[in-house]
DNA sequence: TGTACATCAGTGAACGCGCGTTCACTGATGTAC
DNA sequence: TGTACATCAGTGAACGCGCGTTCACTGATGTAC
């Protein structure tokens, strides 16, 4: 059947951001076509009339998970009190909450590793997204001058990602959450205004 | 033909060295037995007489890697100057070198996010690999307590491997020295004593 | 306004390949006698 | 000391499965006339 104009767009759409979630939870191995199209009521040879591979559709899920977890942070903004902010963001990102939902959770932490393996075109999505991140948080951090903000961004994020990760590897539930609550402490202590 | 005594256990030990590299380098999903056993002059099918599986070869290896890092570490502090051994492994962690070299580096980079993603009899590896690391330097950082030091080496080194990660995966060789040296500077001024 | 044709998102069978795992076999060395 | 047999690390063919990708086909809608 023929599809209404924006159905192609919609569905490409739905397509990427499906991927994005699941490319975070399992790695990019772990996630199938076939699968994938399913959860969409799809099947799985129509993929290709939106995608020219797997390997095109993880990068542009990257941006995508960006995109997510960023407007999601913005959200959660809307709540913190003036001055409050990057505190916020920061008990945000390491809360269990978010060390449990790797799939819907940031893409720096779940992605970052593998990304590294691909080549320049994936990898350039990060230069991007870091940039970003700077440009719209710098405005909250510590620092004496626009570019120590910035760089400042970049260390604090990396390392709370590292955190995360660690977090997410240890097998026992305490030490799990002490390395949270001790990450916490520390960066909000280090970064914050 | 029958082998030494010793042969079988020196066979599995170069099985285990040279996958814990491949795993780090390529990522678990990436590496074939096969391959792995070429490597080793070796055919595949002898694997099984080693390992029960693919992934009992995966939670060795990592036993191996933190080993492999750690020895590496400890060589290298021989020659720091007293009181400066921290910022000496500061240093070499967020090096260019160590970030150009995946395979042989840490394996808290190279492997928590995929770790996180494997049953318990996996991950408890890191539990005992952070406890091991926290034991070893925390004579060499900042902090009131011992406890307050030990807890200040997981922060560190969670950190730094969220650094390097986002260092190997950005695509521009300036943001990713400068995303280095930066971490480098932050974290020997936050934690050196 | 109605008709013939083109378009193209989506379908599902099929292909091809990689790879984890199994298995019957080999043959040098250790052990029993 | 010599001989027959057991052992078992290693070999390489084969199996089975998952999965990325291709392809001929479908059929509703858009377009040309």
């Amino acid at each position: 059947m023929r599809y209404s104009e924006k159905h192609k767009e919609q569905t490409r759409e739905r397509i990427v951001r499906t991927a994005s979630r699941r490319f975070r939870g399992k790695g990019e191995g772990n996630v199938a076509i076939a699968d994938l199209m399913q959860e969409l009521k799809l099947t799985h040879g129509g993929f290709y009339r939106h995608f020219a591979s797997k390997e095109d559709l993880f990068a542009e899920s990257i941006g995508k998970a960006f995109e997510e977890s960023g407007a999601r942070m913005r959200e959660r903004l809307k709540d913190a009190r003036p001055g409050g902010e990057l505190k916020l963001v920061i008990e945000t990102y390491l809360s269990p909450e978010h060390c449990g939902h790797t799939a819907e959770g940031c893409p720096l932490a779940a992605l970052a590793t593998e990304v590294a393996r691909h080549p320049r075109a994936v990898r350039s999505r990060f230069d991007k997204a870091v940039e970003n991140l700077s440009d719209r948080l710098s405005k909250f951090i510590k620092g004496s001058t626009e570019d120590e903000k910035r760089r400042n961004v970049a260390v604090l994020f990396s390392g709370m990602a590292g955190a995360l990760n660690l977090a997410r590897a240890v097998a026992d539930d305490d030490t799990r959450q002490r390395i949270l609550r001790d990450a916490r402490d520390f960066y909000v202590r280090s970064f914050c205004p």
